[in-house]
DNA sequence: AGCCGCTTGTGAATGCGTGCACAAAATCCG
DNA sequence: CGGATTTTGTGCACGCATTCACAAGCGGCT
């Protein structure tokens, strides 16, 4: 497993340890005897991962145009964010900034990367190759990211064998040697629904331990196992309700607060 | 007042008004002045309204399946979520449950319906029409969750008039113009990100109040308008940050405690 | 060198969301 | 018919997240 290293980088930096996010369990183990060993390492809310991964992104797009240094309040608007929560989304993973000037753009951008676990790239697999499983496998944005899609499994006898994005598709009873062999880490379910929970299984069985799941079914898996959902419909939905409740407000003369222009168009 | 309209059915429900959801504006403007008048509604967290999506497909696979009443318990742990949490998510849009019984699905089911505002079908729109937006124009859980996609969008002067899932390819320059004709809710953006900016601001043109959007960018809307973004990097690089977390973890001999169901929140 | 303006980093306050625990209600059963 | 049983609905407390506000620190300017 050739630990592969992403752009230079420096892996030294022995003062910042890699922390570890704080207990989002039930009845968090926080007790009084909760005080953990390690002395120094802040945890980083589950939140404040998803913005630094934004930052990330942001980050990149101003190194491209040229820039070397940001303020907070320049990349907070960027990212769409209170510059005060990006400041202390920051300071969360340590204290890279110079006061009075900003924060210079590779050296935020590589210690976000280092949080992230990002200098290490993670092998990815999908599994379901229809309209979004196809749609995935030729995404150029997860390779360039560090996200090698390195296996494509279906159940399909007309896939088995066949090339997509150059990466030829394997079956599904396979997954669990196949992930193990080629170390996958991230295991991506684009099957229909009937399917995904039996998939998910196997991956477990091929030792992925983070699931991304497109199918509109609650995956039940083992406690050390993360699974995070898109769900598109669920998406809409909650725009329809802001649809709902825009008409409602519209309805009646509301006070000033958010609206802004509001003129004529109706629903 | 122009009170949602919703189909037909059961618009009795004299108790229950259609509730608004709560500050979620940058720097909210809820200062001592900010009490509105509306004595009534309770606002329903922004959080809860995801999971109330959640609890509908439940439901719906319920139904089929032939159960007429759920309890709490069952519901939450078929939609992976704590039973307290449900039933508190529930009492935001009404008491329709029956003590010592549980809850009747197809009501349960037609009272979220009324409150995501799914009563009333959202003509939706997708700009791009490449691999995703290919899977997107042809995936059948759109229209059948409410959300027929009623017009398509590209820049592609091959993909102009070209039928894809049943329905003809617009040009984006009549995207304004074909949005407003048919009533267009919801504008899904599929393109590369760079024209992400220029076609979200088309849409707004035309009326769209609420965007789905895929592109890796992010979007700056007028206050009125509705922005939820579908990132699949960021997706993964969350995911990361916990193989790495974990794998931290497992090197050091850490206390069981730790972790339960987690995740839920769709992103 | 010393002052000034700008920006970071963070303590503190507030608000929101979550989970617990229990009273209220409704059905079932003796 | 009354009590036992079950399950809802919610008051309450706690912890996380967000935002404010300001001291600390750095560079540049005079
Ligand atoms: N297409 C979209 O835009 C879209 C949008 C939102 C959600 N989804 C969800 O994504 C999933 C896939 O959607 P799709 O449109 O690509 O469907 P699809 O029918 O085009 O593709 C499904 C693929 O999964 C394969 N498959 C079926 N059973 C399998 C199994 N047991 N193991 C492995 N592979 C199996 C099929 O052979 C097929 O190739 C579905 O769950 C769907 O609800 C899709
Ligand atoms: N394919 C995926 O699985 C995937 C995954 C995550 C994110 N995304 C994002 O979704 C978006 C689309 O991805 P894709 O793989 O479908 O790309 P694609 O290149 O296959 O398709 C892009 C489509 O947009 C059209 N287009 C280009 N400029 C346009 C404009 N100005 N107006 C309207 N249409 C225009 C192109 O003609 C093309 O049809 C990208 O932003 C990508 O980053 C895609």
């Amino acid at each position: 497993m050739a630990r592969v290293q992403r752009d230079g980088g420096d892996d030294a930096a022995p003062t910042t340890e890699l922390p570890a996010v704080r207990g989002q369990g039930p009845a968090a183990v926080n007790g009084p005897a909760g005080a953990q060993g390690n002395g120094r390492a802040r945890a980083i809310p589950e939140a404040a991962v998803a913005r630094l991964a934004v930052y990330l992104r942001v980050l990149s797009a101003m190194a491209e145009q040229g820039s070397v240094t940001v303020s907070s309040e320049e990349l907070a608007t960027a990212a769409g964010v209170n510059s005060a929560k990006l400041r202390k989304d920051l300071s969360y993973i340590g204290t890279y900034g110079t006061r009075g000037v900003g924060y210079e753009v590779d050296v935020l951008t590589s210690e976000i990367q280092r949080v992230l676990g990002l200098t290490r790239q993670q092998n990815t697999a999908v599994v379901g190759i229809g309209n979004l499983g196809h749609a995935l496998a030729n995404y150029g944005g997860f390779p360039g990211r560090g996200f090698p899609v390195t296996a494509l499994f279906d159940v399909d006898p007309d896939l088995i064998g066949v090339p997509v994005g150059g990466l030829p598709v394997c079956h599904i009873d396979d997954i669990p040697e196949v992930c193990a062999a080629r170390n996958i880490a991230i295991g991506v379910i684009a099957t229909p629904p009937a399917a995904a929970q039996a998939v998910c299984n196997r991956l477990v069985e091929g030792g992925v331990h983070c699931v991304l799941n497109f199918a509109p079914v609650v995956l039940q898996v083992p406690d050390h196992v993360e699974v995070r959902k898109v769900d598109l419909a669920i998406e809409l939905q909650i725009l329809s309700f802001h649809v709902a409740r825009n008409a409602e407000q519209r309805g009646r003369g509301r006070t000033a607060a958010a609206r802004a222009s509001s003129n004529g168009e109706v629903v």
